[in-house]
DNA sequence: TAGATTGTTAATCGATTAACAATC
DNA sequence: TAGATTGTTAATCGATTAACAATC
């Protein structure tokens, strides 16, 4: 195949793809077929063989796809062999939580500056990053050549942070507050909301706690 | 319409309504089209409709939908008006940050026990909750009637986390950890992998960052 | 009544899966 | 060669959108 235009379903299952991979490695499996990665993530493996040939012929007939191979193919789609820069605003737990998830990246995401509203916050240090005040972003960003941004402020200052992390050039947001994020068209914002998940979660759970008299269904 | 099975789709577009509509409550705005929800989520209107529509005639023909009417309803479908008792196994950065989050919910979910694998973290107090060990898991999700686990432990550990918590008579799971969990049918798996987010946000970026020698396209 | 907006059916669009020739 | 598995086309399935009668 090779191109065509790639639709988002395709892209936001390659780093899942990326993920089973880098435990096959971690196994020492040197060969893969798309059955065996779709038993992993439970999908279809046409879905698998379709998406990946979306990009290239990576695979073998009657073989399967040489693991390391294929983890390159993918990291260089997803443009994980250059490094990343990413600069995180909000540093509450949750900001924490994510500085600190840094040091296990194998990705070459890195966040390399951290920004607080909060006076009370700048100057303190997480990890080896000094909290800067929003003031800074702008020249942080072009100086460090930062090119996502991560809100963790709350959700009603989440729309103001963003506007300032799109006026300091940033190209992509990751959102994890539980709001809605206008910006121009060629920012692009993916949201991490865990509230979403939790509770849409409730809405499968069984409609009355089993109770005691015998009566519900099983 | 009225039953039929719900897509996951749909189920997972509620608690957005639900986050916007909040926002027009706090505005006091009375009445609500889905031409302005649609506007406000960047979604179709006649998709919010029918969305709606799965569930029962909220609106009204030439009015729209009164929204505190709305809310109510789908408080109701997500089961958000009865209380829903969490347990949050990994008291990491992560974890703390959850529970945390707690206190701002209106929703009726609550983290209402704490688990750590690690000693040190046992006995410690995150706000009012102890960290538990993790033998006690079972005994208190039957006595809280704890419905949901959130698993905010190392990818490494999760599956066996996953274990415990299904052993013990969990409903649903939110896991934070980047891995994919095996669990018998009845029991629902949500993921909050933000990993899965910010690598393909990554594959929207440029392809090159923008160089200096004036070739470059705008 | 006239204008607005729902609920729903039909049309469209896109994504997933099945099937199979090509080939390692 | 025989068995396995890819890449790709065609078939299916499902989700989104358009359109409109019903009606507030």
């Amino acid at each position: 195949m090779k191109q065509d235009k790639i639709s988002e379903a395709v892209v936001r299952r390659l780093p899942t793809y990326l993920q089973v991979l880098y435990e096959f490695e971690r196994r020492e499996v040197v060969t893969v077929s798309s059955q065996e990665l779709g038993n992993e993530l439970g999908l279809n493996p046409a879905q698998i063989r379709k998406d990946l040939a979306y990009f290239g012929d990576f695979g073998r007939k009657g073989v399967g796809y040489d693991v390391l191979n294929l983890i390159g193919h993918i990291r260089q789609i997803l443009k994980l062999n250059q490094k990343i820069n990413v600069a995180l605003v909000g540093t509450g737990n949750l900001g924490h939580a994510l500085c600190n998830y840094n040091k296990y990246s194998k990705d070459n995401m890195k966040i390399v500056a951290v920004f607080d509203e909060n006076v009370e916050k700048i100057g303190k240090k997480i990890n080896h990053l000094t909290v800067q005040p929003m003031s800074e972003l702008k020249q942080t960003v072009i100086e460090q050549q930062i090119r996502i941004g991560i809100i963790t402020v709350p959700d009603f200052a989440a729309q103001a942070v963003a506007n300032q992390i799109v006026e300091a050039g940033v190209e992509g947001i990751l959102n994890f507050a539980p709001a809605v994020l206008r910006v121009p068209e060629h920012v692009r914002v993916h949201y991490a909301d865990f509230t979403k998940e939790l509770l849409s979660l409730a809405f499968y759970l069984e409609s009355e706690r089993r109770n005691t008299d015998g009566s519900a269904l099983d």
